[in-house]
DNA sequence: GCGTAGCTGTTGTTCAACAATCCCTCAAGA
DNA sequence: TCTTGAGGGATTGTTGAACAACAGCTACGC
């Protein structure tokens, strides 16, 4: 034994673990993924932005090869779209990927809530700290930080159904659908009324109710979609 | 106007949308993708194997390169796993996977059932086709064609929700299951029992009664994952 | 038996080159 | 004025070669 054996050995295993991801945090293929994956949803680079390869490999300082890989990766995501000999440009969603999005995240969102069987008190803290989470950023008056918030919030919903799965399709979904916040809406006329609703959902499923709670939340998707969908129509002229 | 002004714009419009597909089939990447995708799901490639790059590179006639850009989306697709400095393997599901993706499918086949409002009468064909397939092929004998009718029956269920995006994700996860089903089993045994229960839930479906399709659905699914993960525990001593 | 140094084959990444394609410009013609 | 077609420049698609980095194996010394 070369470690402290004070230590249980479960211990430190998850840790390392841990950092394990932070370290070799796979080949430059990936790196390159996840900083352009983080650029997009963040709004540095805009729907409908030329992803050129030229310019993207100066300045990451990585060859064609490898960005190009990269830029597979973030296709996949639906977060880039690959226009053959035409290059690679930044997603524009269109009303179509709304309603799309908000059919898929109804079925997935409620799926989860409704077969919900028993909680453990960590799984219900975990969608319980993202609304106070919510609630603490909206009483500072940071919209930004409520929008966030509101997502780890589903994020978390829809980990209640236990699925490594799930869970990496709601990553991407969320991705997709903080792209189509950058083409539109103020954070907070569109995050404010979902607060509550938030509240009353993470109560409906600490007593049991899944039905009830599956119930509201898809009544909230459905007022989310069509708050999306008439700011888009209202955009669609523009462009 | 140089096309015939006898034809409605919208009509040849789609009609050219159609041919695009099939003229510029993609990049010699996406190509390399589909073969190697089909390949895979038909059991060609083992769960398990090695795919050498320079074996395929020569095989195929692509460079190294443009291999590796279809072993990204592979990738994504969990078909293939990517161990960095080790290669590339055809992957091998575990336990786990098999338990996680029939936690997935409950959720969005089911729910894609029990959302379901006012299904037009093509709809309920496309779901009914598969099941009359299906029986015709046992029929005759031909389980390899029972399975595959029984896919083409659930990918059509979920089409019942009208969003390509869960389309694409149920496509991943019948080929994943594909995989699954190449470690094991016997197709007649696992496929014979819910010949009856496919014609059951179009029956109720057609009937109007989605709650009841929902749940002879989930009760589906969840014999379906205890066979299989039954078949994988008495197979994984051997691993 | 154990650890270690070296060897070998594979993958990871870069670079340079060329082909194919798109897009813009501009001129000719109806 | 509008359409058509021919260049030309820029970008992407794809290849091949080269080298670095790494995993797995072998043989050696202890």
């Amino acid at each position: 034994m070369t470690v402290n054996e004070n230590v249980g050995a479960q211990d430190w295993v998850t840790k390392l673990a841990v950092d394990r991801e932070r370290l070799d945090r796979g080949s430059a293929a990936e790196r390159v993924t996840e900083i352009l994956r983080q650029r997009i949803t963040e709004g540095f680079f805009q729907p409908g932005a030329r992803l050129s390869e030229a310019a993207l490999c100066s300045a990451l300082g990585v060859s064609r090869n490898t960005l190009r890989e990269a830029f597979r990766l973030l296709g996949k995501d639906r977060l880039v779209a690959h226009e053959l000999h035409r290059g690679v440009f930044v997603r524009v969603p269109a009303e179509a990927d709304i309603v799309d999005l908000y059919r898929m995240r109804s079925i997935v969102e409620c799926g989860a809530v409704r077969d919900l069987r028993h909680p453990s008190q960590a799984q219900i803290e975990a969608v319980r700290e993202p609304v106070r989470a919510g609630l603490r950023a909206a009483a500072e008056g940071d919209w930004r930080a409520v929008g966030t918030a509101d997502l780890r919030f589903h994020q978390a919903l829809t980990a209640l159904a236990g699925s490594a799965r799930l869970d990496e399709l709601m990553r991407g979904m969320l991705a997709e659908l903080r792209l189509i916040f950058h083409l539109m809406a103020s954070p907070r006329e569109f995050h404010e009324p979902y607060l509550a609703r938030n509240e009353e959902i993470v109560g409906l499923i600490d007593a049991g109710e899944n039905q009830a709670a599956a119930r509201v939340l898809a009544g909230y998707l459905a007022d989310a979609e069509r708050q999306l969908t008439e700011a888009a129509r209202a955009l669609a002229p523009s462009i």
